[in-house]
Parts: structure tokens; sequence; C-alpha cells
DNA sequence: TGTACATCAGTGAACGCGCGTTCACTGATGTAC
DNA sequence: TGTACATCAGTGAACGCGCGTTCACTGATGTAC
């Protein structure tokens, strides 16, 4: 052998990731095979000897984001109690941090627009990422989920994924940080963050 | 003359009226200028005597997409007492009518995303439509708009756009309606509204 | 130890195609006389 | 009234280019003997 047996999985991984990072940035469609590829150290050619499509490594780099999300999403909150790792989780999530790299962010204010209008491959893909963070959020709510609960879940994410895709899309400072504040307020200012709580406890 | 001297004027404004509706549908990048064109019944040639590039038609039907959308919001909720008409947006804007017609839709869920990733011109022109909306919800909020309303307006906003985008990217049902029933939950329901108001009003 | 050969990850030229943009032209209509 | 001409909104061929995808090849490395 002339290269270890496990040097192909290596590359492909390498591809993934770097691609993952660079549609978050550049969009599902803002890169060529070829930008992909560049951004793993390779040329085009050999793209097809481990994707069947550039589709098929969008869908890809869809599911590392998402599954990078869900674990930092976990170490964010383990070990705090659920409103404190809520806090957290809205805190960071809504931070200029985030906002300011999307190739590091969340993959939902950057492709979920793109992904509404591409194939089922992709839109599974994302649902089944969104369910898990929706299930995350949840158990930080209530420590007993329901299906008000998840829906309460499901709200605080539009919220944060809203606030992301705007706070991103206009170049006025002071605007963009009102958008952030704003997705924090009704998230987790003291007044609405009890509120909510109070809410999502009657069921 | 050989035509009408505002024919011009009106086959301009059919491009724009029907680009509009057709990038809100595929997004900022997912039409060419041939597409453009035949969606007002045109062949692509003339398309430059009309436009300096298509760059400059994508920002004049976001213009337009987001000005409509402001008088839909006006004519919605004019009459109404605030509150009525707050809740009379949140309500048309999260039903699966807006949810299942991106074309004849919000802007913002269609392409907010896109232009965060566009130019100056762009950014702009979605910066002063948001800004508009901002207000018109602020004013619904609160009588006298201070700054913190438009805060919490913008966080309105910020969980109206996230939750149609999620809504839209998903093609589960079920989980459909409830990002949508989340938005309504989260803005509407006599808990959270009453919360936020009460919230609002001590500023 | 040295030489011939096998392997295969990665390369880069080439494919057909659709893109944004340009431009010489057409043909329906009005004006001049 | 009839004929020659001017206008100009709209047409469609053509441009260079970059795209996704294919494929014959390269060249570094290990094995055989």
């Amino acid at each position: 052998m002339r290269y270890p047996k496990d040097h192909g999985q290596h590359t492909r991984r390498r591809i993934v990731e770097s691609a993952s990072r660079g549609l978050r940035q550049a969009g599902a469609d803002g890169l060529s095979v070829a930008d992909l590829m560049k951004l793993a150290n390779l040329t085009h050619g050999s793209f097809y000897a481990y994707f069947k499509s550039r589709d098929a490594l969008v869908v890809e780099g869809l599911a590392l984001a998402m599954d990078r999300t869900i674990v930092h999403w976990l170490s964010l909150t383990q070990g705090l109690p659920a409103g404190k790792g809520f806090d957290a989780l809205v805190e960071s999530y809504l931070g200029p941090r985030h906002r300011d790299d999307p190739g590091r962010g969340c993959a939902l204010p950057a492709l979920a627009a793109d992904i509404g209008r591409s194939g089922p491959e992709a839109r599974r893909t994302l649902e089944r990422g969104l369910g898990k963070m929706i299930d995350i959020i949840a158990r930080l709510i209530a420590a007993r989920p329901s299906s008000d609960v998840r829906q309460t879940a499901a709200g605080a994410i539009a919220t944060m994924v809203g606030s992301i895709v705007l706070a991103r899309a206009v170049d006025d400072k002071p605007l963009s940080d009102l958008l952030l504040e704003a997705g924090r307020q009704a998230l987790g200012s003291p007044v609405a963050s009890d509120c909510e709580r109070t809410h999502s406890a009657d069921n």
C-alpha cells in the first residue's frame, strides 16, 4: 500500500469539512466544484472519485454542519440547570461572533432558504437536524417535553434563525445589533423568559 | 409615435413585476435573464434596453416586493385597534397561504439570506424596507414607539421570517405546520402576547 | 542492493451546456408628400 | 389615395466564460525477484 488504507476516508472527510464551511459562507450555489476542491487543497479532477455529484456533497456538508451545531449546543448546556442552559445557548447563538462567522455557524440561517428550493435529500437532512435541535431546546425549557413544549422550542429556533438571517443581510451596524438584541429580548430577557416558562409549565 | 409614449414604462414595469414574483419563488440566483424575460412574454434580447444589468433588476424586484408587503400590511391593519391589527398581521403572515406561495409573499424569507451575500445596493434596499416594516409593527405594539418598542417589533419580524423560512424548508407537513403555529404562539397567543404587551408597556 | 513492475490518489485537458451581455437586424406602424 | 421613408420595441444569433462532469494520464511509492 502506497497510502495508509484509511487515506481515502480522511481525504473525503477533509473535503466535506471545508465544503461545509465554504457553503455556509457562500450559499448552497455559491461555490463551484473547483472552488470546493481548492478549499481542501485539491484540484477538481478527483472530485467524482469521492462524491457522486455536487448535490451529494452539499447534502453531506449540510449534515456535518448540523451535527456540529448539535454537539456544540450539548456541550454549551451540559451541566447547567435547564434555564441557564437555554440562556447560554441563546446568548451564544445571537451573539455578534455567530453573526459575523457564518462558516463556523449554524447551517439554518445560512442555507435553509436555499434548501427550501432544493431536492428531497437535502430537505430531509435539514428536517432531521431541525428535529434534534427542537428536542434539545424543548428539554431545556421543560423537564418533560410535551408537544406544546416542542412548539415553544420550535418558536425559539425560528426567532434565532430569523434574527441571524436579517442581521446578516443588513449593512447598518446599529440595526444589525438591534436585530440580535431583539432576538435575545424575545427569548432571554427576564420578563419574556419568565413569561415563556410560565406558559410552557402550564402543560 | 408608433407606440403610446408611456409604452416603454409599462413594459419595464411588467418585467419588474413578473421578475419580483419569479425571484421570490426561485431565489435571487434561480432564474436566468432569459427566464426572467420569458415571464413577461419577451425574449432576452431587449433586456438591456430596460436594465443596466441583471443585478439591477434583482434590486428593483426586491424593492417592489417590499413596497407591496408594506402596502399589504397597512391595508390589513387599517381601521383596526392596534392589538387586533397586530394579530391580523401575524395571522396572515404565518398562515399556510403565505408559506405555500412565496412568489406573492414577503421578500424577507425568500431572499434575505441571498441578499446577505450580495452587493450593497440590494442590502440597502432590504434595509430600507425592513426599517419601514419595523416601524409599522412598532406602531401596532405601542401608540408611542420608543427604541425599546422598535426592538420588540424587530423581534416579531425575526420570528415571522424564521418561521416561514423553516416551514418552507421542511417536507414533513406536521412539522411545517408546527413551525407556523409556533410563530403564532410566540407572537399572538393570549399568554405570549399579553406578556409582550406588558413588557413593552413598561417603557 | 538494484532493477522492473504494479498500484492508485490526484491531475488537468476536454466535453457540451447555459450563463450574462452585445448587437445587427426585423417588421409593424406612423409621417411626408 | 398611394407610395417612399423614418421610427423603434422587440428579436435572435453570437461573444467569451465558467459550470458540472468525464477520462486518459502522471508520478510517487511500495513489491517482486
